[in-house]
DNA sequence: CTTTTCAGTTTCTATATGAAACCTAGTAGA
DNA sequence: TCTACTAGGTTTCATATAGAAACTGAAAAG
């Protein structure tokens, strides 16, 4: 395989681009945040996130035929609807945490709320890390980008 | 505070919002996978990620602006700029690979290429996990979010 | 009954994205 | 030198997406 076409490989079956085609739209990631904070009802998203109700109907049609949220009729008040996350939409955590992480490192420069402790220590949680198999915390120039092939042999590769 | 302006300080000034404003567009990510994956000239970018052309200048515009990318014209050749991860940028690294990896777990099934991987053992990196202060990672169910304010005190938490 | 609430949908306008052609400075080759 | 080509954009125009505001319909509350 050329150079060209192994980079053209990369770039379609990524794990990346597969997520982002699910949670990447504008409001998708606010939304989510929003549900992790306790957020269930079409108006709390409405009112607390500011976004139109238009698009937030959308995105959370979206999100539930993805999977990420559950939408459950409320059988004692059949006006509402309550979304919660499934487990596919609570394993977006980290995700969430590290993003919030590096905007409160690098944009508003400051700890946003509430914070999120380890409910037995009362500490917050330790910043979101990249880290070898052993645990061992990585820093960049420990790491290096391999091909698959190379660490799993071709046969399984193949696979 | 009431209830309701509790939860909209929460929703505006939150480091998810600050950094979805720099790196929330649509591309944005990707063209930041295609940096750390070592492309670093505007036809590589355009050819391998097949976005268009007027919108990779838009974006690759704001990340230098927002100090994610650093553009630096090639003295060699002075028609070649060459674009590459600031420290802030490279400092994303945690929010794309949790990302992939959760689009490599729920979506596409299957790991991506290329892996990274340790450079002294070779082994893949780690799942990216929240953990407490300590290092124990935390299930949700062994999280919980408080409010700044009662495990700083008030005090610290008006500064 | 009448009013209000909830979860949307519709309509219409504004903004963002995308494809394709075009542009300009700089390089390479004959 | 003259010509062709390359890198990194910009311009133009069509399409898609986002947003504000008013509207709907079923259900609940007074």
């Amino acid at each position: 395989m050329s150079r060209a076409e192994q980079l053209r490989e990369v770039f379609s079956d990524c794990g990346i681009s597969a997520a982002l085609e699910v949670v990447g739209e504008r409001w998708s990631f606010l939304i989510l945040r929003g549900a992790f904070n306790g957020l269930r009802h079409f108006e709390e998203f409405q009112t607390n996130l500011g976004i139109a109700r238009n698009i937030l109907s959308n995105r959370l049609g979206r999100l539930v035929e993805h999977g990420i949220l559950r939408r459950d009729p409320d059988p004692a008040d059949r006006r509402k609807v309550t979304y919660r996350l499934t487990e596919k939409g609570l394993d977006l955590l980290p995700v969430l945490l590290a993003l919030r992480q590096w905007g409160e490192r690098w944009i508003s420069g400051h700890p946003s709320n509430p914070v999120l402790v380890d409910r037995y220590t009362r500490q917050p949680i330790a910043p979101i890390t990249v880290q070898a198999a052993d645990g061992r915390p990585l820093s960049l120039r420990e790491m290096e980008w391999v091909d698959r092939v190379e660490i799993e042999g071709p046969d399984e590769a193949a696979a």
